[in-house]
DNA sequence: CGGTATCCTAGGGGATACTG
DNA sequence: CAGTATCCCCTAGGATACCG
């Protein structure tokens, strides 16, 4: 994605987590905090295909929000984790976690 | 909405903020803290379209983000606010600019 | 094992015209 | 003034099959 400097920071960093599997794949990641496999991924996302899997790990990698590592010997292996910068994004998804706990509480 | 109990809160509430022209209203709202007119969105917001302004606000609604309030005589006029719970994601929202700045600052 | 390549569909989003 | 009503397009997202 091309930053547009001109956009709500907001905005832009909403679009960045929008994606039908962005969220349970920063969960599944976050909670690991270390490498995980392209394989490990598939399997805690039991919903997901392999089309999707690797379309929104393409994503949060173009946007620095992961990384990913790859050891092709002696039986190929994939790794991915979140970028520190990624990481830190947990400031503000524990502030929306909150909130939304909240509103939901509140019975709405 | 129908709210979906077994879903990640922050799922939720991202899907209450996700459309084209969510951030905008409600930065509208937010900054013009008190009641707005159709007619003020639709000046301020030039590229949206009726269709969509209405759509977006009566999604807004429906999720207890806004309040409308018609007055009929003796010339129409709607009005638009945040409720209370709206006015409160600022909390969340403010976070995700700050992480955003960051984001954008450091280069990405 | 970790992907592409194809194909398909629902619905988000836009343009435009009409209405109580 | 504040909306509906139509029509249309594009892309996010899914199913399935194949590949190095």
């Amino acid at each position: 994605m091309p930053v547009r400097l001109n956009e709500c920071p907001v905005e832009l960093v909403l679009s960045m987590l929008s994606g039908r599997w962005k969220i349970p794949i920063y969960r599944y990641l976050y909670k690991n905090n270390k490498p995980v496999r392209y394989s490990g991924l598939l399997q805690h996302l039991p919903a997901i295909s392999k089309k999707m899997l690797t379309e929104q790990l393409r994503e949060l990698e173009h946007d620095g929000i992961i990384n990913r590592t790859s050891y092709p010997e002696p039986r190929p292996k994939v790794e991915y984790m979140l970028t520190p910068s990624g990481r830190s994004m947990i400031v503000f998804l524990d502030k929306i976690s909150e909130w939304g706990e909240k509103y939901i509480l509140s019975d709405k």
